[in-house]
RNA sequence: GCGGCGGUAGCUCAGGGGUCAGAGCGCCUGACUGUGGCUCAGGAGGUCGAGGGUUCGAGACCCUUUCGCCGCCCCA
């Protein structure tokens, strides 16, 4: 084979087109129906807007980045996610007047150079929703309702949040503090490159898959308490709203998220079925975003949720999902007259029937065999006999059934 | 970036140094020649991921490389 789908690509053949236009159009109507309106952004950005955005310090950034200089000598990145681009485009056309609430969604491919894994791929896809402008609980209640809206109307049952709060900058700049001092006995003994990897962001060591850091982190202070009044009270009130929407969560002091701009409320909705994958999104407040992107300060939540692995999820679940189209007619010609052909079935098209012919025009068997398989309703022989007598004979596929219909009631036989 | 396991027909896989290039499914053709699904009979299709090496001889052994799967890191 001279040309594959590059590493950690995937095509989706038609097949399975139909559940990815399926889950789609689900998520497109759910956040419709929140008043969230689309956004679509280029898929390369200025590098540096990830660089502000998504923070230097993140694995993101620092290791997963699609970047290459392009011929007018710019620094150019694929982007790895859908919020920094969305908000870039919210600054840049002044989407947001001050006061004002604006609700943006957008379904995107994201890219990020990492070794393939179950449901970890170099390009994936991802719907999201980010909602400015607002900084009250409710805001936050909203988004995790889309989400866990999104999912049920996919048909997946059991959809827990786990939700955490990382407070505002003072009160984590303390926590962090705190959990550097306690966990330093622990890291003295960790591999030097792991250790500067906890010193740069401490809280990361909370959600450590790591056995040993797992066990001494067990007793480390829990970031829950360290949260300033105004950070526990909006907290607070998003459980007591979750609660009245009928939403189960769990409280998670280790969830933390691996993007920088995160403040305030984090969440994640898992699965134990992705393997070591386990997020199906996750999201969260960001409300000094906009102004590291050069924005006015303009408060926002968000979330993203992986395409690939809600569908892996949807068929886990043994979901049933849309097929693929079927035409309603597959016309068998056995004549040599393709004109007279042509015509009835430019006739059927313009009225908007789905027809699928075999080019080739083979035996009858043959085509027969191609109706079968097309999963159309009926088969419609057009050969020199029905020519000869302007009746077509219609056969319906599943029962059997066949009948001589007049070429001018074909349209309407074949629609009913 | 690190570690483990894999790559043989379109698909799922057997073969682990000497007629081993195979099976099932799929595909194509046909069964008194204008009627599918079932059955039966034929048939097409593979530089055994790629490159190098060992050997009289290599899908099979060794090295390299590439892609995939699984894990670490991290995340969707």
């Amino acid at each position: 084979m001279k040309f594959q789908a590059p590493k950690g690509t995937q095509d989706v053949l038609p097949s399975f087109a139909a559940e990815w236009n399926w889950l789609e159009t689900s998520f497109r109507n759910t956040c419709e129906r929140f008043g969230y309106g689309e956004i679509r952004t280029p898929v390369f950005e200025d590098t540096g807007l990830f660089l502000a955005g998504i923070g230097e310090g993140t694995d993101i950034v620092h290791k997963e980045m699609y970047t290459f200089t392009d011929r007018g000598g710019r620094s150019i990145t694929l982007k790895p996610e859908g919020t920094a681009p969305a908000i870039r485009a919210y600054v840049q056309h002044g989407l947001g007047a001050p006061g004002q609430i604006t609700r943006l969604y957008y379904v995107t491919p994201a890219y990020r150079y990492e070794r393939p894994q179950k449901g970890r791929l170099r390009e994936h896809h991802q719907c999201g929703v980010e909602l400015l402008g607002a900084s009250t609980a409710d805001a936050d209640a909203e988004v995790i309702d889309l989400t866990v809206r999104f999912y049920r109307g996919l048909g997946l049952t059991g959809i827990g949040v786990r939700l955490n709060s990382l407070g505002g900058e003072q009160c984590r700049a303390g926590y962090r503090k705190a959990l550097l001092k306690f966990a330093e006995p622990v890291l003295k003994n960790m591999p030097e490159e792991f250790r500067e990897r906890c010193e740069k962001n401490p809280l990361r060591m909370l959600d450590s898959k790591d056995e040993s850091l797992q066990k001494a982190m067990r007793d480390a202070p829990n970031i829950q308490e360290y949260l300033e009044p105004e950070s526990k009270e909006q907290f607070d009130a998003l459980q007591d709203l979750l609660k009245t929407l009928d939403i189960p969560f769990t409280l998670e002091p280790r969830l933390v998220r691996g993007l920088d701009y995160y403040t305030g409320t984090v969440f994640e909705v898992q699965t134990d079925m992705l393997g070591a994958q386990n997020a199906l999104c996750g999201g969260g407040r960001y409300d000094k975003l906009v102004e590291l992107i050069g924005g006015p300060p303009t408060p926002a939540v968000g979330v993203g949720i992986g395409i690939e692995r809600a569908l892996m999820m949807v068929n886990a679940a043994k979901i049933h999902t849309p097929e693929a189209p079927r035409p309603d007619a597959f016309l068998v010609a056995l004549t040599n007259n393709r004109i007279e052909v042509a015509k009835i079935v430019k006739t059927l098209r313009d009225a908007m029937i789905a027809v699928e012919t075999d080019p080739e025009a083979r035996s009858a068997k043959s085509q027969f065999r191609r109706a079968d398989k097309s999963g159309a309703k009926f088969a419609v022989v057009i050969g020199d006999d029905e020519l000869a007598s302007r009746h077509a004979t219609v056969k319906e596929l599943k029962t059997g059934s066949v009948l001589k219909v007049a070429f001018e009631l074909l349209v309407t036989h074949l629609k009913g």
